[in-house]
DNA sequence: CTGTTAGCGCGTTCAT
DNA sequence: ATGAACGCGCTAACAG
């Protein structure tokens, strides 16, 4: 049996209140009990029971992190951001997994709210729209979702749309104007933004809009693969010659794709990723990409987070949008001459 | 303020434990007061408070999961594998980050003693050895660390021993005889194990040790960079041919610091990654590795920990071993003629 | 300075 | 089939 606090006060034959008390370090008990509390405490080597605690003050210094799934390579960081800053802060964190499906979201926050964590960082499954019913009062910061029109919570998120239009321009200025972009699925928030920046680029330069070049998939290498191979069955009058992807690993997925038939990069076709994963410099060739501050969002989604538990009065929400940068290296080029 | 089970007594004027009986389907409940409480909650959007749950029957649902950094790429897969059983299981998984510090590490294991998990699953910082008095009477699988002689708990490893041999042998039958090891931090158990296959395969191939050629390091990609480094600056006599890193993350720091120089992999010297994380195969050259089974590991870890967790009885702790495979790929090769 | 009492929200005796 | 009373471990209000 675990020890507790009247185990201790049995044994030096006070109250537990005076045990709690000197254990607290209220100032009110006298330095001697204080002293011989303390002392037994460690001896038992009591550790007092957050559960009961967290009855009493309505406080579990627990936090809830929503994400679509830590093994997506862009997870981790963000999660290392939050969480190093958690841990400061005395701050745990429970991780869920929503699998890109609102439905598991929706039961995980369920159980978030049940178990009474102190407040919610989440990165949306969806377009995180109905997100607000749900949330309702519980302190929250959501990641990586452009805040709609009247929005109610806090926002930390990047500017995918300056991203994706970043990416788009540098593939015009190179000289291609036959662009597809191989996005995620519809309804999720970073993506429809990234397709909107890919649209605002072509048409600033005048490039007509072929909707087989817009296509989407998840967010795995074999999707990427697989799309590849759709673009490439276009045959060759089609075919696009710079292609955009909504991560660095559908990307490689495409490299394999094009390897698999004898095409060279950025020969035949150029590569963007998005993200900027750690490996993406080492691959064949580099890959160039879209730099996302994932760390950041992360860091800063828990900042916003905590200030809110802190702050009493209910104070006015913050949005921090987050600048992406182009990362050049050698799978773009200019096209091919005819 | 939430609803809670004395509301919903009031409004119908019935008593809070018919209410508590009627919610958890009792048999001894008429079905017509069972029907009106359950309407009632779901119209009030009843959510049964978890921590009073807790405190009463000493069951959190929740599961401790500690892992020195999850932004090192060997541990989010490890980690999903883990958290997806366990979220099948209706448990939450509380991720902490120990960062390599047996400190950090202690200090989170008293957390999440005191938060009450119902388990704990740990992948060890160090060598594990000082876990024993700790987690005492908590059950547990401790990861990736193989058992001492009086083991206690249960087990989940990679044969990292068997690992490193398979790829000092690969090296040795491609002819190398200079072969390095950049190794992790001493008193890390995987690490321990991996220099004894290391030396296992030397000298079962007669091969005499260097001690210049045992050299340790941290599991970043800058690390890895710096030893290499230190190894050029052997002297071309004095270079190792084959060099086997602890990480594909260090083995690519290697790359770096190799291409720097101008130097050619395989062709000056061959390389040997550790984890088989997705993006080795598309480094330039694809990288030789070995590979362990990540998302199994986590997986299974907690596979045992649920049994236990199920088990009344304090039943006898199980050992499970996996077994790595070398992946050959291009960065490995016969050593250049002199 | 310290002890007594009460209550956080729930489930579980023990009555009826 | 239902209600009253109690306790999980801790803290805070009240009393002295």
């Amino acid at each position: 049996m675990r020890v507790k606090i009247t185990d201790i006060a049995k044994l030096l034959d006070i109250s537990p209140s005076t045990v709690s008390r000197a254990l607290a370090g209220s100032p009110k008990i006298s330095d001697k009990t204080k002293k011989k509390v303390i002392d037994l405490a460690k001896q038992l080597n009591y550790l007092p029971d957050l559960v009961a605690q967290s009855l009493k003050s309505n406080k579990t210094k627990t936090i809830g992190f929503i994400i679509p799934d830590i093994s997506n390579p862009v997870c981790p960081e963000i999660t290392k951001g939050a969480e190093d800053l958690a841990s400061e802060n005395n701050l745990n964190v429970i991780l869920c997994n929503s699998d890109y499906k609102t439905v598991k979201e929706i039961e995980n926050l369920k159980t978030l709210i049940q178990k009474r964590v102190d407040g919610i960082l989440i990165i949306p499954a969806g377009n995180g729209n109905y997100l607000n019913k749900i949330l309702d009062d519980i302190k929250c910061v959501l990641l990586d979702k452009k805040p709609g029109s009247k929005f109610e919570k806090n926002h930390v998120y990047t500017d995918h749309e300056a991203g994706a239009y970043l990416a788009t321009k540098h593939l015009i200025e190179l000289g291609h104007n036959k662009i597809a972009i191989v996005n995620g699925p519809k309804n999720h928030s970073p993506c429809e933004q990234m397709e909107k920046g890919y649209i605002k680029a072509l048409k600033q330069f005048g490039i007509p809009l072929t909707s087989e070049y817009i296509r989407k998939c998840n967010f795995k290498k074999e999707h990427g693969c697989k799309e590849m191979k759709a673009l490439l069955s276009l045959g060759k009058e089609k075919w696009p010659t710079g292609i955009i992807f909504i991560s660095d690993m559908t990307a490689i997925g495409a490299y394999d794709a094009i390897y698999e038939k004898d095409y060279k990069i950025p020969r035949d076709f150029s590569i963007i990723g998005y993200d900027n994963i750690l490996e993406a410099k080492y691959f064949n060739p580099p890959l160039t990409t879209v730099n996302q501050a994932r760390y950041e969002l992360g860091q800063i989604g828990m900042r916003l987070l905590i200030d809110e538990l802190k702050d009493k009065k209910n104070s006015e929400k913050k949005i921090i949008k987050l600048e992406p940068r182009l990362v050049v290296r050698e799978s773009s080029g200019p096209p091919a001459k005819p």
